[in-house]
DNA sequence: ATAGGGTTAG
């Protein structure tokens, strides 16, 4: 009695004397001893007990057995759990419930369910107890089927299912995603009015219908229970944030607040999650204060990680390492949180700096922070130190890690190492699809289409069905490359998946692809067929329609997004702003520019550009200068589509006026503005100024020419019969002539009668030609030649605005 | 016996 007091009060070394001072040691004695080791977690000194007990002559009785088990069980000694096995058999006592009932638990509690079978198999009688054991073992081991299997067993053997059976059978329906075995014992329970007794039993049917997604099931659970504790809201709450609905969430927080139930930590913990989820900032920030108000922070680590992890997802970089600078106590997820929130917020550099001061406080980086690195690597195309990554984690052995070794793979690819990417892609012990995803983006975002639609088709090889990821990356391939019947066979396998009517960014790229590739119709039809469409959609399509000179019907679409109620973004603007200069619709371009106005748009420097160029495009040069003057900023760009507008009417004069107020203002010229002041040059026939230009160009500015300066030089001097001049550049420059400026060359040769210099230029010309594999370019004499093609004499000179969606 | 933090391809 005394050692047990001793025992139950924590003192063991008082224990332990009294148990010396006994005057005769029974096994009474002995068992006490044993029973209080194991019930401090002490099973080592337990088993020492037990064997010197033996070794004193003195046999175990069921209550010792019981004991020593337990002792056993807890540290996982299963091969002491074997031992006394056959002791227990030896001794008769497995026909005893309680000895057969421990055994059936330990092996359960070590993991080993088909030894746990066994003896249940022996026992003469099996209580419910036997039953919980055997079905915790399934449970431990994730054996569900065989614990849904056990528990119906139980019940025809007559057997009454009690509130643990009934938790491990709902667990095992949750695991399983069973809604109707779940839905089957939710009756039972209710029948047999559990749910109002057992609070336990409550917040596993609530996980249960969550984890299948029925929501509402698990609501009608949580109200029909009257007094709710902390932990079943909790569970309600838990479930929200797990399927996704952290607003719900949210307020179920608030109604557990009006119920006057407290939170407690793990709510807190849960409540955080959903803030970071929903990137509620202000929400977090309150609930912080709540949670420092009951001085939680510096209790609990797991609180102060996800706080971290909340403003940094939230973006509140400097809190949140404000938040971690306080934390008494930091692990592994700290850092990973802080990380993690840079990273998202592409503070790449700051990730980095990070992960070397955790280095060097002596933390260890887990695979989470090495996928977090990776992935900074490729944002910022770091191959340097994405390969002192790569080593760090070959050094820890973490390369088998799947995750891991797919984020290598999509570093190298994203620094445009594709070699480099393929050999630790073929080193990887398993390719997914992510894997082959991370590979083919990496060829595509390279412009190498074919190499990305070839791993697609290594892939299918390989039997990996692509996901919508995957897909959406090579339709981008097949629009690069201008692959039509690629793409169209991406679509059937679209369409299989059904992915058209659930993913609009798929549905987009398919628009594009058909476009680009030419058939607007297809692009119009799948454009019909989306269940939803976005200011993308029409975007698309009206860059589709502006491309193949259908500007009427992009003007449409136009239209008709509006009344849609979709609504116009930067970029439709500019595809339509395009599509009036493409034909010079001076009016249309006009009212779309008071659209702009009115929304306040003009301010946008792309906007603005485009603006100004649509007018100088349609020949209104004194609207694309009032909108000129009205621009905040005037860049290149800017000047330069203003010169293009004089350009286009022929008024050199005021091209060189303006060429000089730019450089006046600071401003450097593009090859764009050098293409437009040549054009202006070569318009009048300016052959001085058009060389000083060219001269200048390089030599003064910084911008060598290209064909299309080297072109408008040729043009003036084939203009003023220089043949000699015009062939010996046409010649020297280090391009590839186009046919057009051979046309020009030619063309001046026959005005002028040079013969020589005629065939000289045929010559180059056809041998061209004959490189370039274009078989058409045999013709007999420069005559026959001349008459293929017609020159266009009036060249059309565009202002280069890249934008995209 | 019910509850707890951070990852990869667009």
């Amino acid at each position: 009695m005394l050692i047990d007091m001793y025992m139950k009060c924590c003192s063991l070394s008082k224990a332990h004397q009294t148990f010396c001072q006994l005057p005769v040691w029974d096994v009474v004695a002995w068992t006490t001893m044993i029973a209080g080791y194991a019930e401090h977690g002490l099973g080592q000194l337990a088993i020492k007990f037990y064997d010197l007990m033996q070794s004193n002559g003195i046999r175990p009785n069921s209550v010792t057995f019981v004991c020593i088990l337990k002792a056993c069980g807890s540290i996982g000694a299963i091969q002491h759990i074997r031992k006394i096995q056959t002791e227990v058999e030896a001794e008769g006592l497995l026909q005893g419930e309680l000895v057969g009932n421990t055994l059936i638990d330990m092996y359960a509690t070590c993991g080993r369910p088909y030894l746990a079978r066994q003896i249940f198999d022996k026992l003469p009688k099996r209580d419910v107890v036997s039953w919980n054991s055997l079905i915790k073992g399934y449970t431990e081991s994730e054996q569900f089927a065989e614990v849904l299997k056990c528990f119906e067993q139980m019940k025809t053997e007559g057997l009454c299912p009690s509130s643990r059976t009934f938790v491990s059978a709902l667990k095992a329906c949750a695991a399983i995603g069973h809604l109707d075995k779940g839905e089957e014992i939710c009756n039972e329970v209710e029948r047999q009015g559990q749910l109002t007794k057992n609070p336990f039993i409550g917040c596993a049917l609530i996980a249960m219908y969550m984890k299948c997604g029925a929501l509402a099931k698990a609501q009608k659970v949580f109200d029909k229970v009257a007094d709710r504790d902390v932990v079943m809201w909790t569970a309600l709450i838990k479930g929200y944030v797990d399927q996704g609905h952290d607003n719900k969430a949210l307020e179920i927080f608030e109604h557990m607040k009006v119920d006057n139930v407290p939170p407690n930590e793990v709510t807190f913990i849960l409540i955080v999650k959903a803030c970071a989820n929903v990137r509620g900032l202000d929400r977090g920030s309150e609930i912080h204060a709540e949670i420092e108000r009951q001085g939680l922070f510096q209790k609990d680590l797991v609180i102060g990680n996800s706080l971290v992890d909340m403003y940094g997802k939230c973006g509140d970089l400097a809190i949140a390492q404000e938040v971690f600078d306080r934390l008494s106590d930091r692990d592994i997820v700290s850092w990973n949180a802080l990380i993690g929130g840079f990273i998202e917020h592409g503070f790449t550099r700051d990730a980095l700096m990070c992960y070397e001061h955790m280095k060097l406080e002596g933390v260890s980086p887990d695979a989470f922070t090495f996928v977090y690195c990776l992935k900074a690597c490729g944002t910022m195309q770091d191959v340097d130190k994405g390969a002192e990554v790569h080593l760090e984690i070959e050094c820890e052995g973490l390369l088998t890690a799947n995750i891991i070794g797919n984020a290598l793979v999509d570093m190298y690819a994203k620094c445009g190492l594709l070699s480099k990417a393929e050999k630790v892609f073929d080193k990887l012990l398993v390719r997914d699809v992510i894997s082959w995803t991370a590979l083919i983006t990496g060829y595509t975002e390279l412009g190498d289409g074919e190499n990305a639609l070839q791993c697609f088709d290594k892939m299918h090889e390989h039997g990996i069905i692509p996901n919508a990821v995957t897909l959406l990356c090579c339709l981008k391939a097949c629009t690069s490359i201008g692959s039509f019947d690629k793409g169209a066979k991406i679509h059937s396998e679209i369409e299989r998946q059904g992915l058209l009517q659930t993913d609009l960014a798929v549905g987009n790229a398919l628009i594009d692809m058909y476009a680009k590739c030419g058939s607007l119709d297809l692009a119009q039809q799948v454009f019909d067929r989306l269940t939803v469409c976005d200011a993308v959609s029409w975007n698309t399509l009206i860059a589709g329609y502006t491309e193949h000179g259908d500007v009427e019907d992009a003007l449409l679409c136009f239209e008709r997004m509006q009344s849609k109620g979709v609504y116009p973004n930067i970029v439709t603007f500019l595809c339509i702003l395009k599509a009036c200069s493409s034909i010079g619709a001076a009016q249309r371009g006009t009212r779309i520019h008071a659209e702009i106005e009115r929304r306040g748009l003009l301010s946008n420097d792309l906007i603005g550009n485009t603006v100004v160029n649509m007018y100088a495009k349609c020949g209104s040069v004194n609207k694309a200068m009032q909108v000129f003057n009205k621009l905040p900023i005037r860049d290149v760009v800017s000047w330069t589509a203003l010169m293009a507008g004089f350009t286009e009417i022929g008024q050199s004069e005021e091209v060189f006026y303006i060429f000089d107020r730019m450089l006046g203002e600071g401003i450097k010229p593009n090859p764009v503005t050098f293409v437009v002041v040549l054009t202006a040059c070569t318009r009048k026939g300016l052959f001085m100024k058009c060389h000083s230009f060219f001269e200048a160009m390089s030599a003064s500015y910084g911008v060598p020419p290209n064909l299309e300066h080297h072109s408008c030089v040729i043009d003036l001097l084939s203009r003023r019969g220089e043949v000699e001049m015009a062939v010996s550049m046409v010649m020297k420059m280090p391009f590839a002539p186009s046919s057009m400026l051979w046309h020009t060359v030619l063309g001046a040769c026959r005005n002028t009668g040079s013969v020589q210099f005629g065939k000289q230029a045929f010559n180059n010309a056809t041998q061209f030609h004959y490189n370039c594999s274009i078989p058409h370019m045999y013709p007999s004499n420069i005559y026959a030649l001349q008459n293929e093609y017609s020159i266009d004499e009036t060249r059309n000179f565009q202002i280069k605005t890249v934008y995209s969606n």
